[in-house]
DNA sequence: TTAAACATGTAAGCTGTTACATGATTTA
DNA sequence: TAAATCATGTAACAGCTTACATGTTTAA
């Protein structure tokens, strides 16, 4: 499927980006439904020149240090876009380990599985906050052609699941007392 | 993490089953959050094997077709039980490649952004029927110490989750328009 | 008699994680 | 001057998917 070979061309489509920039992004904005490591990025870069989709630029900062940045080209546009507007399947439910392991929660003692729970509501609603903050700035739903649209759905969809999760436990707490 | 190792684990705590019947619980009552191939479970519980965690007899139905029945021992129990206590961390969220193409929304045109989302939409509002349709039989919450119990819990979580994607889905539309 | 279900395995390849490996530049 | 950040890469391994491979038993 080359998953991540899209999502890097989406974030190229933005703007010129070197691999650490990349990594960065995939490990901050984007990390509530998007991540890599720079040591997966570094060799799909070097592919997606390879394939003529991307081409780069070498810039030195001081003396010595190079920074490859990555400009998208014309037929890597071409790929991204056919990509982007097709439709698709809905992925599979993704694992959860947490599930599994109340799914199992027959082996646990009473005390232990709401202790498992609160403990979990704690660590979701940390995620909650932080992801609250992160709305703070979005006053108002902003221009539908801007990237901050798209930015604004996703910390809004992230938003929402975590609430859910969150309503998910207390019930399960609730079940469980 | 070996998570693998401990979904079969649990299962084989509830009661001795083949791989064949690990493998069909994985593809469907215990989808809505794991699963896993049966090219994955035959080595997997070979591995349970060498490790003394489980045991197997040989059922011979007809004449010569052989299954081998797996039974958890007194150290995979031990191993199980030890690992469903302990507190963990929440996992990352999962990738999903839907949001990463609304993250990229602002390369769409409108009405495609729309048509996205409905299909979308329609699959999943799908999915929860279906997950809708597995809860008509509790008509009131099994007692906490059956494994009827953790299924009914994962299930509510399946169905509120379900639900939750759906509104994401509604909002976007609402906000597209 | 044929299709579906039962039953077990291996191999190739892709995706992702953690660790290894190196060094420059900037900021406190 | 030391720590944080910038910057790029490779290697080993774990996890998962798809395909290959084979054969039996049961139910329509």
């Amino acid at each position: 499927m080359r998953s991540l070979k899209y999502a890097i061309l989406g974030l190229l489509c933005r703007h010129p980006m070197t691999g650490y920039e990349i990594a960065k992004e995939f490990n901050s904005e984007l990390a509530e439904f998007w991540y890599a490591n720079h040591s997966q990025i570094y060799p799909e870069l070097k592919k997606l020149n390879d394939e003529g989709l991307v081409s780069y630029d070498i810039e030195i900062s001081g003396e010595i240090l190079e920074a490859k940045r990555y400009t998208i080209t014309e037929d890597g546009f071409e790929d991204f876009t056919k990509w982007l507007n097709k439709d698709e399947k809905i992925q599979k439910t993704p694992k959860d380990i947490f599930r599994l392991r109340m799914y199992f929660s027959g082996n646990m003692n009473i005390e232990t599985r709401v202790r498992l729970l609160e403990n979990q509501r704690t660590q979701h609603v940390k995620r909650l906050n932080t992801l609250k903050k992160k709305n703070e700035p979005y006053t108002e739903v902003p221009p539908r052609d801007s990237d901050r649209f798209g930015d604004f759905l996703v910390l809004q969809g992230a938003i929402m699941r975590q609430e859910n999760i969150i309503a998910w436990i207390d019930k399960c707490i609730s079940y469980c007392k």
